[in-house]
DNA sequence: CATCAATACATACATTCTGTATGTTTAACT
DNA sequence: AGTTAAACATACAGAATGTATGTATTGATG
């Protein structure tokens, strides 16, 4: 004799974790990882930590979630602007360029860059950045390299450390420089590695 | 009556601040700040909490006296070797390649890179590097502007980038990637701010 | 459609940690 | 010698984390 069936467990599944990923990134950009409590998100979530505990491992399960989310669509920014370019190295500058602006909107930074780092290590939000932001930026080197475009460097380090410079640069946009005066530089670090 | 004067204040203070900052150190680079309960750090001090709240303010505070004392180590191995060098560009070559080396040592990067800037937060960290580890990067910069072996940018903005794409090419390091294919990558980017 | 199973929570609990308050010992000062 | 102050040591209050357990709603099944 129960009755009412309002909504489908998917449904209430993605509805419940839509507002605690909502409510922690809020949190975590406002305040960081350490300094936000499970029962401060689950308050401005409106749910209880029950909930929480129930479709996350743990806090920091719930914080892993919000940096894939940024990280995809900073990638997808990404993808957008560098298909259209002269050559590859204008293409790694937009490319460059696309994922500054995409980092530094939205509080991402924090989370992708600063608490990302600490809270899973540099090991786990590599493997993430990977997956969803780092795609375009390994065609790119390795394209530049078969062309002779660039200096003749070992790929992977390469892509390290061009992910890194950009996160460099994003954070510093991010804490208030300039972009106007941090994306010259950013370019002609670029130019650095092409073969003049 | 009472008796035995065995050392003085002055020396038990530091005695007892520097057990705190070794088993600190040790901690904080093996799990992390948050990781690092302080129970567990005087317990490998072998001292109490007691101590540790009379020395410093909190957690954080002896945090930040490591970093500080990190950065320091930096600073002074950097001017030990950026001092002989031909060109403005090789000074700066040659200052990175120390600060790299200098911070991928002792398990330093953890502590003045990963988790400095989340705990420390940006501006805090950098006020500290700018006091020890960054003083000569902008005498060089400084100098290479003047002498126009570089491209014309603004000065803090550019030490800002040099700074943190070095952070960048040390944390690769502290991550396992070869000093050796990560060196020539570092000293490309530096190559592009130079005039040809 | 009645019942059983499973999902989605909600609540209670045990543990642990943090910072502070307070008590005690030892050095410093007069 | 006696008082002050520094250097701890101990006890405590509050809060947070993850887990265990209880309940309600949905989904599957005969």
């Amino acid at each position: 004799m129960q009755v009412k069936k309002a909504i489908s467990n998917a449904k209430r599944t993605e509805k419940t974790r839509k507002l605690l990923i909502k409510a922690g990134k809020k949190l975590f950009i406002e305040k960081g990882f350490a300094a936000t409590s499970t029962p401060e998100i689950v308050k401005a979530a409106g749910v209880t930590r029950g909930a929480l505990y129930h479709h996350f491992e743990d806090k920091k399960d719930l914080f892993r979630a919000i940096v894939e989310i940024d990280c995809e669509a900073v990638g997808i920014e990404i993808d957008r602007v560098a298909l259209d370019a002269d050559s590859v190295i204008d293409a790694l500058k937009t490319g460059s360029s696309a994922f500054v602006k995409a980092t530094t909107t939205q509080g991402r930074a924090r989370t992708t860059l600063i608490e990302g780092l600490a809270v899973l290590g540099q090991k786990e939000l590599l493997e993430i950045e990977d997956r969803f932001t780092r795609l375009s930026l390994r065609q790119g080197l390795e394209a530049a390299l078969e062309q002779g475009a660039i200096k003749s460097l070992s790929l992977e380090p390469l892509v390290e450390m061009v992910s890194s410079m950009l996160d460099g640069a994003a954070l510093k946009v991010d804490a208030g420089f300039d972009l106007a005066e941090i994306e010259p530089i950013v370019h002609a670090f670029i130019d650095g590695l092409a073969l003049e």
